[in-house]
RNA sequence: UGCCCGAUGGUGUAACGGUAGCACAGCAGACUCUGGAUCUGUUUGUCAUGGUUCAAAUCCAUGUCGGGCAGCCA
């Protein structure tokens, strides 16, 4: 029996929810001895910050009791479905569960062979599952499928139906009609049998004919009005290429690829809660042999400034309004991924927002906190001016350096430090400087004093300007007794900027990110979510970075001091050529206060 | 005039008949060679009305509001 309950000491408690309520209670009264879930994503698009969301849940549930969690393509539809798609949900899952739930996840062979119809496909499950593992696909069962829709026929619990489109959604009636029986309800078994075989055989083009459950067309539930559960589709499909024309649909695939499996909790968002009596209904006609499976339903994820439905997001992708699925303003797992955020902070997150039936908004914010969070503790600080203003030492002779030792990262002493010099000319922020600022404003002004990080407190003296007005550098003087160990090194000042010097500096190329949407709700009724992107969610410019930034190992994580997290692109990176990506800023404070 | 589900501060969640707690956001302060981090304090909440009970966010009834359901999509 698993541990339910919270290790004693654990820095990181388990989370607890209704589902993981309900899966304890289940194992607490023996009605199942092992969890396993499953995570069954369409092959028709990218994963997303939604599906992180399941995953985790998915995968925390089988990691906290001792389970497994099947990846399942869930590939009935040919005509959406594409091995793109496979390939990309294949990635991103590993990376999200890397290290934390990878034991859990559960394979089936590559090749599905021809197993006995209706009989157990147990996972592979381990950190190295072999070349010979893959995920389960939903297509890999057609024959069972195909089987246990003979059984049903057989058991005068389905009918092919002849009605058109048109004519079944008219049958069906509406929520608040009662649906009438379709004139071919009544075939008999031998009809029906020998039509689903000529289906089956190819006889008929698309659309011609259906296998429907025989339920009841008066149900208030209209997914029980006769469901479809067999269409026809003269498509190849991705993965078993031309061997079928008919297709299952989903709620007839969906709860018996569960059974096939063995799965013992099913969960899937609120929009499938009144699909559940027609789960259920299926399972139970079938007077299957092993334990059935049962279906739970959560709210999936909304976050402000977000949108999540794959229609929109493979519309942004189309009307390249983004670079592609993996652009880091996506909220797709490779677009996260490809941004720096760490697979921990995702999982963070998911952890933080909980698992409700309440269908709420997310601020987006508590998923950049946890990234923040995440990144501050492992990010190594490097100093970097993103719009440099040319400032002169004048103290200081044109070879003059002195060499100072900076810290790594304040919050990780045993990543050490650096050396940075400081020379004649240094560049400094734009906004670092103001010729009549505001109140309550602590950076450099004529006359007026500032610490350059790790090195000594200067003094504006001079602006020098062109014939425009504009600033074309800042004379100033240094004073080398504040310096870290100097004799006034204690001497306090309000602000302290970050810095390059100047000839030692090298320009590299920084994306600077912001939230793809102005709007909280970019999918608000009577608005075309087009129309509140974000014109400047991506802000191109050439920095000036401390020498230590011109060649990183990829996948290195910095902090680049006072500005935010970056990361090398790994996608367009080169070496010797780095290209940042800003992952997220700092919390600013004096941005809050000074839009005031 | 159908069926299903839901409702706790600004947001997301916890409390399983017995002190309404946590996180994010906000505000104020301390500290700081990052206006970061950290620390402290703090504003704001049980949808409504009845009922059961010594005691209700929790149980019951009614109402209100919100979401979902009528693809040969998943």
């Amino acid at each position: 029996m698993s541990e339910s309950a919270p290790t004693p000491g654990n820095a990181t408690p388990e989370p607890t929810d209704f589902i993981r309520d309900l899966v304890s209670a289940d194992l607490a009264a023996g009605r199942v001895t092992q969890i396993h879930t499953r995570f069954p994503p369409e092959p028709n698009g990218y994963l997303h910050i939604g599906h992180a969301k399941s995953i985790c849940l998915n995968f925390g549930i089988a990691r906290q009791f001792d389970g497994i969690c099947n990846l399942r393509m869930d590939d009935t539809n040919p005509a959406k479905e594409d091995v793109e798609y496979v390939d990309s949900i294949i990635a991103d899952i590993r990376w999200l569960i890397d290290g934390w739930a990878d034991h859990c996840l559960g394979l089936g062979p590559r090749d599905a062979g021809s197993p006995e119809p209706g009989s157990l496909r147990s996972a592979v499950v381990g950190r190295t599952p072999g070349p010979d593992a893959g995920p389960f696909h939903a297509s890999n069962y057609f024959e069972d499928l195909h089987a246990f829709a003979v059984r049903l026929i057989e058991k005068g619990k389905a009918y092919v139906c002849d009605l058109t489109p048109e004519e079944t959604d008219a049958y069906r009636g509406a929520p608040d009609r009662p649906g009438r029986n379709s004139p071919y309800r009544d075939r008999s078994v031998a009809e029906n049998l020998d039509l689903f075989r000529r289906m089956r055989a190819g006889e008929f083009p698309d659309g011609a004919r259906t296998l429907r459950a025989k339920i009841d067309m008066a149900s208030p539930n209209v997914w029980l009005r006769d469901p479809l559960i067999y269409r026809i589709r003269h498509t190849a499909h991705h993965h078993t290429g031309d061997a079928w024309c008919i297709y299952p649909l989903y709620d007839f695939a969906h709860c018996l690829s569960d059974y096939l499996e063995g799965i013992t909790h099913s969960i899937c968002t609120l929009e499938f809660e009144v699909h559940r009596p027609l789960y259920d209904w299926i399972l139970t006609q079938l007077e299957l042999p092993r334990p059935l499976p049962h279906q739970f339903e959560f709210a999936r994820l909304n976050l402000s400034y977000t949108v999540m439905s794959k229609r929109k997001l493979l519309a942004l992708v189309n009307e390249n309004r983004v670079t592609g699925w993996d652009d880091p303003r996506m909220p797709t797992v490779s677009g996260l991924r490809r941004r720096g955020v760490p697979a921990r902070a995702v999982r963070t997150f998911a952890q933080r927002i909980g698992v409700t039936k309440y269908n709420g908004l997310t601020d987006v914010a508590v998923l950049e906190h946890a990234i923040r969070e995440d990144l501050n503790a492992i990010a190594l600080r490097r100093l970097a001016v993103l719009r440099p203003i040319r400032l002169v030492l004048t103290n200081l002779a044109p070879d003059e350096v002195h060499s100072f030792e900076a810290i790594n990262n304040p919050e990780d002493p045993a990543s050490g430090t650096r050396t940075v010099r400081l020379t004649r000319e240094v560049y400094i922020e734009e906004d670092d400087f103001m010729e009549t600022p505001p109140p309550k404003y602590f950076r450099l002004r004529p006359g007026g004093e500032v610490r350059l990080k790790y090195a000594c407190i200067i003094r504006c003296d001079e602006v020098v300007k062109d014939a425009a007005g504009r600033i074309l550098e800042l004379r100033c003087t240094a004073d080398l007794d504040t310096r870290t160990g100097g004799p006034n090194a204690a001497k306090k000042v309000k602000g302290t900027l970050h810095w390059v010097s100047a000839p030692d500096s090298v320009g590299v190329e920084v994306r600077l990110l912001d939230r793809l949407f102005t709007e909280e709700l970019p999918e608000a009724e009577g608005r075309d979510f087009r129309s509140c992107l974000n014109p400047k969610s991506l802000e191109v410019l050439t920095a000036r970075v401390e020498p230590a930034l011109a060649n990183p190992e990829p996948g290195s994580r910095f902090q680049f001091e006072r500005l935010g997290y970056f990361w090398p692109d790994p996608v367009d990176s080169r070496p010797g050529h780095p290209v940042y990506v800003r992952t997220t800023g700092l919390k600013d404070t004096w941005a809050k206060a000074a839009a005031k």
